[in-house]
DNA sequence: TGCGTCAAGTTCCATGCGGAACTAGTTGCT
DNA sequence: AGCAACTAGTTCCGCATGGAACTTGACGCA
């Protein structure tokens, strides 16, 4: 019978898809999805963030024995230390319980420490230990290196350009509706 | 004592944020994961998926009763009728036990049906009821309208600039390696 | 025409997630 | 000074999620 390559060939074929898409090998409904698609951002967006970071989080589990949110506050840390478990909830996409959760698995596994604020005694400063900060460096190189492989069809320039597109869009993030209501109709 | 917003600023001041970030009230760890971070694509784009699924999500639950991978499927089939399973998978982020229930809830909940293939009796074709055509008639536009939202700070010409970048990188996929391996340094 | 391999879809099951409620601490107001 | 409103972080608990194994069907090959 039709092998699967050919079914997608007749399928591209009898919807007029791109020829750059039989050309990359691409599924038909990706191509669908990529051209045949009134939410064309979110798409986009939502498919690099999930070729990003399957790959990531397979590998920090399978290496370091990391849950996802957990690698997300290490990472957060790595960054700036000092942060608060609250910094990394409204920097993330993540709720706060189950950062928590993961804030107090990296204190028991000796990758973070807690310091109280003198000032307010209910925020907690994070910092990295040294076992923290040896993952934290061994790990950020391989995730740029991955970003880097995704880019790599882009030049400089348009390196430049996306991510300053991309960057426009999170500024204005407080202009957004924060909540889909067809109330908003009348 | 000092309140969150001095706070920030105290921050902001002392780590060299850049001043359109404190202009548009940002938080100053999402300045931080901007500016100062490694992986600028993984986080913008994690970001915009997230800050367009999370409203869209909760309003779909809301309204409509339905599951986020139910959502997914519907969408999809929406989109194209007459695709499997498979091919929502393939385009999707979810696993394929996670789509199947969300099919199988789908057609109980007869906004969907479920046609065997005649050529490969394992595959099933799906296509909207008249109720589930109802549903993505209503849902498409609020969804597009969300997206278009999120891009108002662009202009015509920076939309169609990234559109076309973001298409770039989905439809080099396949040249990204499939798994972070640290192997490969040797 | 029967066997090994692969693919589509389903089922099983443990677990980690996330909504909601809660605790402890802070701040503003009078 | 004392109360109401708010915030950082934790705990509780039900259940959707997703990995792994399974079922059914297709197909290549001798």
């Amino acid at each position: 019978m039709l092998d699967k390559l050919r079914r997608e060939r007749l399928r591209a074929q009898s919807r007029s898809v791109r020829p750059e898409a039989t050309a990359a090998g691409l599924h038909p409904m990706v191509a669908t999805k990529l051209w045949s698609n009134p939410c064309w951002l979110s798409f986009r967006a939502n498919y690099i963030a999930h070729h990003f970071n399957q790959p990531l989080y397979e590998w920090i589990a399978r290496k370091y024995k990391l849950s996802a949110p957990e690698h997300v506050v290490l990472y957060a840390v790595g960054l700036e230390e000092g942060i608060t478990a609250d910094d990394v909830v409204a920097s993330s996409a993540r709720p706060k319980n189950t950062l928590s959760r993961a804030v107090n698995a990296l204190v028991a596994k000796h990758l973070l420490t807690r310091v109280e604020d003198a000032a307010d005694r209910r925020r907690k400063h994070l910092y990295l230990t040294r076992q923290g900060r040896r993952i934290v460096a061994e790990t950020v190189p391989a995730l740029v290196e991955h970003e880097q492989a995704m880019l790599a069809s882009l030049s400089h320039y348009e390196c430049r350009t996306l991510h300053d597109l991309m960057t426009k869009i999170v500024l204005s993030q407080n202009a957004w509706p924060t909540r889909i209501d067809e109330e908003s109709k009348t």
